[in-house]
RNA sequence: GGAGGGGUAGCGAAGUGGUUAAACGCGGUAGACUGUAAAUCUACUCCUUAGGGUUCGGCGGUUCGAAUCCGUCCCCCUCCA
């Protein structure tokens, strides 16, 4: 199947600019780049969607540019966002760029790694004025809706020229990697746009650049995919451990998990066709959720984390975990909560202790609602002492809360 | 600079001297049902040594008693200049 006719029924193409990109996606060998600022020290599982995409096209022959934003970084972009952000220190916005470069070369080993600070950050005041900003227009500028939704509530100029920052970015790339394409989630679609016109004026003998953007990833329920109660799902295991990373897949819902199988996995059409059917068959046995979390996990933390997601679910959810070996009991209760504590210490104490709660007042709570177990036993007796419980390997107690939550006491 | 409006729990929003630890909605947590789903129902949702303690932008005051009245300071919004 051509690429451009899988890219479109997996559900991945909200825009092009050019109609022609599909021509130029099937038959040549293209270099493409992909930008992300880095605003945080990892990766989440929305940025994952992007670079997908473009694992996809380079497995299928292109050639990647993947940038990282040190210096964009420094500016803000607009899109998106309802409000100016705090500014990054120059500190930050390297640290960040060099924890997501690392990240980023896991995920697509082939690709061009660059940063762009190293390009922008020698543009002097002048030249950007005169060789850069006589290429803009002010109401092109503020057509844009990343901007035009922010006029109401204020833009600084920082902000509002981020457009002009991105641009010179693709303008780059363009002139120095012969990169022809630059490809983002929709909401980049105003900076792209910008700098396909930026190249187009910069070469006045004709210039051949295209842009291609995906729809954002959205969950049915209307919340932000990747996003819970918790926080982002972040791709950097010591933020979201594997187990972590793993479950948000296996729980996504069964309409949900359908979508992002098509947008999110490498299986062919074919094999996701008939996961669908098996799904609509017997919708209990959730195949597509464990087909995503098994591959995604896969990919992100590769064998190693895959498997430690794995035995530490099978403990908890068919409660073998009593018969554990130490090795793999440890492995199941690394980067969870975990609590070194003397035996004397009540049931009410230790789940404070072990942060399983955040008062007493609430895991008494819990306790009378029967939603506390030890070692799988439902507790209702805050005034237990943990040495009535017989420990596993000698001087461990799993604490449950609920169905989902746990934490590890190791009695000293 | 002038005039007015407003800041209440994670968010939205009632409350304008006395069972008001503060209605209601959302969100969150847990229980039931299930498939670790959705929907639904139920309970909880400041802390606690369970007696109390500390809350309504900050500080100070009036009062037996304040989120509610007074003073002052800080912040936000609207209109005029």
């Amino acid at each position: 199947m051509k690429l451009s006719e899988d890219l479109k029924k997996r559900g991945l193409i909200y825009d092009v600019s050019d109609e022609k990109v599909y021509d130029q996606l099937d038959q040549k060998k293209l270099t493409f780049y992909l930008g992300a600022d880095p605003t945080g020290d990892s990766l989440h599982i929305g940025h994952l969607a992007t670079y997908l995409v473009a694992k996809r096209l380079v497995d299928a022959g292109h050639h990647a540019i993947l940038v990282i934003g040190g210096g964009t970084g420094l500016i803000g972009d607009p899109s998106g966002k309802s409000k100016e952000r705090n500014l990054l220190t120059l500190e930050e916005s390297l640290k960040n760029a060099e924890h997501l470069t690392v990240q980023v070369k896991s995920l697509i080993p082939t690709a061009h790694v660059v940063n762009n600070y190293d390009w922008l950050k020698d543009v002097t005041m002048i030249q950007f004025l005169r060789d850069i900003g006589k290429d803009f227009n002010i109401n092109q500028m503020l057509a844009k809706d990343t901007v035009k939704r922010r006029l109401e509530t204020g833009i600084s100029f920082t902000e509002f020229s981020y457009q002009i920052i991105q641009s010179l970015d693709f303008y780059h790339l363009y002139k120095h990697h012969h990169c022809q394409l630059q490809i983002g989630g929709q909401d980049q679609w105003g900076n792209i746009t910008a700098g396909l016109e930026l190249i187009r004026k910069k070469t006045p003998e004709g210039s051949e650049a295209y842009g291609l953007v995906f729809p954002l990833v959205t969950k049915s329920d209307g919340e932000k995919f990747g996003k819970t109660a918790d926080g982002a799902i972040w791709l950097d295991g010591r933020k979201t451990s594997p187990y972590a990373f793993y479950q948000y897949w296996l729980n996504l819902s069964d309409q949900d998990s359908l979508k992002m199988l098509y947008q999110f996995s490498f299986q062919s059409l074919e094999v996701i066709n008939t996961i669908q059917k098996a799904m609509e068959e017997s919708p209990h046995l959730r195949h597509a959720q464990k087909a995503l979390a098994e591959e995604m996990t896969l990919l992100v933390h590769h064998e190693e984390g895959l498997n430690q997601a794995k035995s530490i679910t099978d403990a908890f959810f068919k409660g073998d975990f009593k018969n554990l070996q130490e090795s793999a009991f440890k492995i199941a209760f690394e980067g969870l909560k975990s609590a070194q504590l003397k035996a004397n210490i009540t049931v009410l104490d230790a789940l404070v202790r072990a942060e399983i709660v955040p008062s007493k007042s609430q895991g008494r709570t819990l306790l009378v609602q029967k939603a506390i177990r030890m070692n799988g036993q439902v507790i209702t007796d805050e005034n237990l002492e943990l040495s009535s419980f017989t420990p596993l390997l000698g001087r461990y107690i799993v604490l449950q809360k609920g169905k989902k939550e746990y934490a590890l006491i190791e009695l000293s």
